[in-house]
RNA sequence: GCCGGAGUGGCGGAAUUGGCAGACGCACAGGACUUAAAAUCCUGCGAUCCUUACAGAUCGUACCGGUUCGAUCCCGGUCUCCGGCACCA
């Protein structure tokens, strides 16, 4: 060890003293305790940014203190490695995006090394390699065989830049979650994950996973958006045709002024044909049917529409109510038609005053401010039921029950849920993900590949035409082959698999990366599942973390796995901003790791970004703030040069004497109880940080006064060693090193603390006269009660300040504070 | 519009159960060491008032109010910022 901090040797001496050790290599041990750590895996964009080495940094820290705190500890990193970016630099460059992804992840597995983390990179995985997308297209089958997976035509969101179709968990704000191209509907047959059927128990479960922010919670509950309610059938007047509407709100049936339907519906063009109402209705639906996603959904748009010259019945009262068509009525939700009750609907309302339709309130209120039978808008509150036969005069929420009671015995309705979230869209029109391994037989329908002949490998011979095919089309050996079933010629599936889905389920290849006769052996999955801790951006809240979630239940449900969710603990890491933005090329603000690693070093880089902001929340990069950690470095690196030769000549044990030893054991016995408390569980690697720097200025201080203890100075220096470890992980192997051990301090067993050395001999007492601090007095810690305020109330300042007064009460919290009201 | 979250010194942040507001760090200022600088070390650092000084007083956790002996923390209301959803019937 060099009286010098020279970062760069100490980082690369001990990175490749734990590759030539196998550190970190990892298996199953069913005597110890397992601990998965996993950070989300990344892109292989070939560079690191502050954002990767934030998660990671954050993994680390977790995944080394759960090692040396005696857990078998499983930590691998592998590569989200299908995508677009590697397909566009083949269109732009004409390279390989086998070739331009692989080349990628080396680099960016080098950078991720010079990180030190401490990954078994014998688990390594990359989803683009047939050995990963195999069992990819397996899973697919199994998808598949349980009827889970299926194709359908349908409107589907469009990125005319990305030239693919998008989920709809991938359409941001009505544009291109990727590229933020605004996204158009397109009419295309597709392939589907039925998320849906899953939906009751994907949100029932959320009420499991107390480890979860709850902001990620809400967010789920939200995109499932569970609504409950009932199915109302409509009998259309003169015809033989009825039409079924879901509502929330059965209580105001008897208000139910309109019908409309979205200009999708089968029903109207069935309706208008050959009638004087057609063209005008034909056109409208046309004319929506060119309008965005965004423009058709402005709640602040004035509603149009047109009447169809038919009507329904009304089933509570009879009457018949004219049916219009209208586009603020969806197609994909609840039957693609709503009934009309504009005086307790906001949308309805808008829709009857411009129509001149009526308004019949149902629903009656005290407020005066409010006149049902005059409204400004619609009356959505509670209330007592009016206008509504028998049901007058109950109150309107008790009335749904009723409502929904009546019309089933009536036959003309029944109890209903709808949910917001739709089907999971997987079809790809891009080269560079998984084959579908499906094939299409014009006998057989669309049959999957026989398990033997997986993985259906992504072909070379294609042509990059970039225009909105899949360019498998192109490849001259892919598209034909012969039906699994009954040999006959067929044609497979030339669209790829979302990206997503790769993702889906990549945790349970971790606990067998290497597996070549299953996707992973269940036992094993067994052993490490679940991951006990996921770290990640909070921009996956629903996207990733929903899917995996889906995969974890469906494959539950096959008896692939034993646990319905995959992530026991989640921990969202807040974004890398400077400047108050988010870093950003355009912005010329991105600070690169790379730099600052060669400038400071990789322990400075990590213990700053863990200082300098609690995980969840944003990180202000401040170059000033990352020079303060380095000089924390440089102070605790002299500390431990400077005391090394004490330490190695000093004894094992030792008897604290005076005031000083014992305060230093104070702070040493604090540092080591923060600094476990907040890297399990709690997760304020801030305050777990500044405890250590307490007790370094501690050590300062300390092996300055005359009679310090050598023993004490050993104890704390080596505890500080260890307990900074996971956070600074080569510099704490080098002063481990240099103060004579000659294992790895990442093999040290983590300390426990001494509550004994935590309780002082005396305690400062603060008295307060009428709730504000007046003194701080010194106290033995172990008085009582009485005594407490004995010693107080003698005190000189206090008498002075209490005297003459009235002494109402005197509250007292044994060696805290004590509180004396006067009047 | 609906649903979340947040608001504390010049800055990042701390206060874990209702009990000393501002830990730790950054920035800044003064000093020591040095021929000098860097590095390092020491001291100060919420506001206002008062005092020759030592010290002291009052206010202060977005704003207004409440509960309490005591509120950054609990309750009611207001404002601002951030995030998610949004014509979902």
């Amino acid at each position: 060890m060099n009286e010098r901090y020279n970062f760069a040797e100490i980082e690369k001496k001990w990175q490749i003293y734990w590759e030539d050790n196998d550190s970190f290599k990892t298996v199953e041990d069913p005597d110890k305790e397992k601990y998965y750590v996993l950070e989300m895996f990344p892109y292989p964009s070939g560079k690191l940014h502050m954002g990767h080495v934030r998660n990671y940094s954050i993994g680390d820290v977790i995944a080394r203190q759960k090692h040396m705190a005696g857990y078998n500890v499983l930590h691998p990193m592998g590569w989200d490695a299908f995508g677009l970016p590697a397909e566009n630099a083949a269109i732009k460059n004409g390279v390989e995006p086998s070739l331009w992804t692989l080349s990628n992840i080396e680099e960016m597995k080098t950078q991720l090394k010079t990180m030190g983390f401490s990954y078994d990179w014998d688990r390594e995985i990359a989803s683009c390699k047939p050995d990963y997308y195999k069992w990819m297209q397996w899973l697919f089958i199994q998808f598949f065989n349980n009827g889970l997976a299926y194709k359908k035509e349908n409107p589907v969101n469009w990125c005319s830049s990305c030239k693919t179709v998008l989920a709809n968990e991938q359409v941001v704000d009505g544009a291109c979650e990727r590229c933020k191209t605004p996204v158009g509907k397109k009419k295309l047959s597709q392939w589907y994950f039925k998320i849906t059927d899953y939906a009751e128990e994907l949100l029932e479960s959320l009420n499991t996973l107390d480890g979860w922010p709850n902001k990620v919670k809400i967010m789920q509950r939200n995109w499932i958006g569970k609504s409950v309610g009932a199915d109302v059938n409509f009998d259309i007047y003169n015809t033989d045709k009825n039409i079924s509407v879901f509502t929330t709100r059965p209580d105001t049936l008897f208000g139910v002024t309109s019908m409309v339907f979205a200009p999708e519906h089968p029903l109207v063009e069935e309706l208008v044909t050959g009638t004087e109402y057609e063209a005008t209705v034909m056109e409208y639906v046309k004319k929506a049917q060119i309008l965005s996603d965004v423009e058709r959904s402005t709640t602040d748009r004035e509603k149009t529409g047109v009447f169809t010259g038919h009507y329904c019945v009304n089933p509570m009262t009879g009457k018949n109510v004219p049916i219009y068509v209208s586009d603020y009525v969806l197609m994909d939700y609840g039957t693609g038609a709503v009934m009309g009750v504009p005086a307790h609907d906001q949308r309805d309302f808008e829709f009857a005053t411009k129509f001149r339709l009526d308004i019949i309130p149902v629903v009656d209120t005290d407020n005066p401010e409010i006149d049902v039978n005059n409204l400004k808008e619609a009356f959505d509150a509670e209330g007592t039921m009016i206008n509504s036969g028998k049901f007058n005069g109950m109150n309107n929420k008790e009335t749904i029950e009723e409502i929904i009671k009546d019309i089933e015995e009536k036959g003309i309705g029944k109890r209903s849920v709808n949910y917001r979230l739709r089907d999971w869209l997987i079809s790809r029109q891009r080269y560079w993900g998984a084959p579908i391994p499906m094939i299409y037989c014009e006998d057989c329908g669309w049959v999957p590949e026989e398990e033997e002949n997986l993985p259906v490998m992504l072909p070379k011979d294609v042509e990059f035409t970039g225009k909105g095919e899949s360019p498998l089309v192109t490849s001259k050996t892919f598209v034909k082959a012969k039906c699994p079933k009954c040999g006959k010629q067929g044609n497979r599936e030339i669209d790829t698999m979302d990206t997503f889905l790769d993702s889906s389920w990549y945790f349970l290849r971790f606990c067998d990366p290497q597996n070549s006769e299953k996707a992973f052996d269940k036992e094993k999955t067994d052993y490490w599942m679940n991951v006990d801790q996921y770290i990640g951006g909070v921009e996956h809240a629903i996207l990733h973390l929903l899917y995996s979630r889906f995969f974890q239940a469906a494959l539950c449900d096959m008896g692939l796995v034993s646990t319905k969710e995959p992530f026991t603990n989640l921990l969202t890491q807040g974004m890398v901003i400077k400047d108050g933005k988010k870093m950003s090329k355009s912005i010329g603000n991105v600070v690169s790791p790379e730099k600052i690693i060669n400038k400071y070093g990789s322990d400075t880089a990590r213990l700053f970004i863990l200082f300098a902001a609690p995980p969840e929340k944003e990180l202000d990069w401040l170059d000033a703030g990352v020079e303060g950690s380095y000089r924390f470095l440089n102070r605790v690196y002299r500390l431990v040069y400077e005391l090394t030769d004490k330490v190695k000549a000093a004894p094992d044990s030792y008897k604290p004497v005076t005031s000083s030893d014992k305060e230093i054991l104070c702070i040493l016995h604090n540092a080591i109880k923060k600094v476990t408390d907040d890297t399990s569980g709690r997760f304020q690697f801030n305050t777990a940080i500044s405890a250590i720097m307490e007790l370094v200025n501690g050590i300062y201080k300390y092996k300055e006064i005359e009679n310090a203890n050598e023993g004490i100075i050993k104890d704390c220096i080596e505890n500080l060693i260890v307990i900074l470890s996971p956070f600074t992980p080569h510099i704490c192997e080098e002063m481990w090193q240099h103060i004579g051990h000659d294992s790895s301090v990442y093999n040290m067993a983590w300390p426990e603390y001494d509550k004994d050395a935590l309780i002082k001999d005396t305690v400062e007492i603060v008295v307060q006269v009428n709730g504000k601090v007046k003194e701080k007095l010194n106290m033995a810690s172990d008085l009582n009660k009485d005594e407490f305020e004995k010693t107080a109330m003698e005190s000189e300042s206090i008498k002075a300040l209490v005297e003459g007064l009235n002494i109402v009460k005197i509250i007292t919290v044994p060696g805290k504070l004590i509180n004396i009201v006067v009047k």
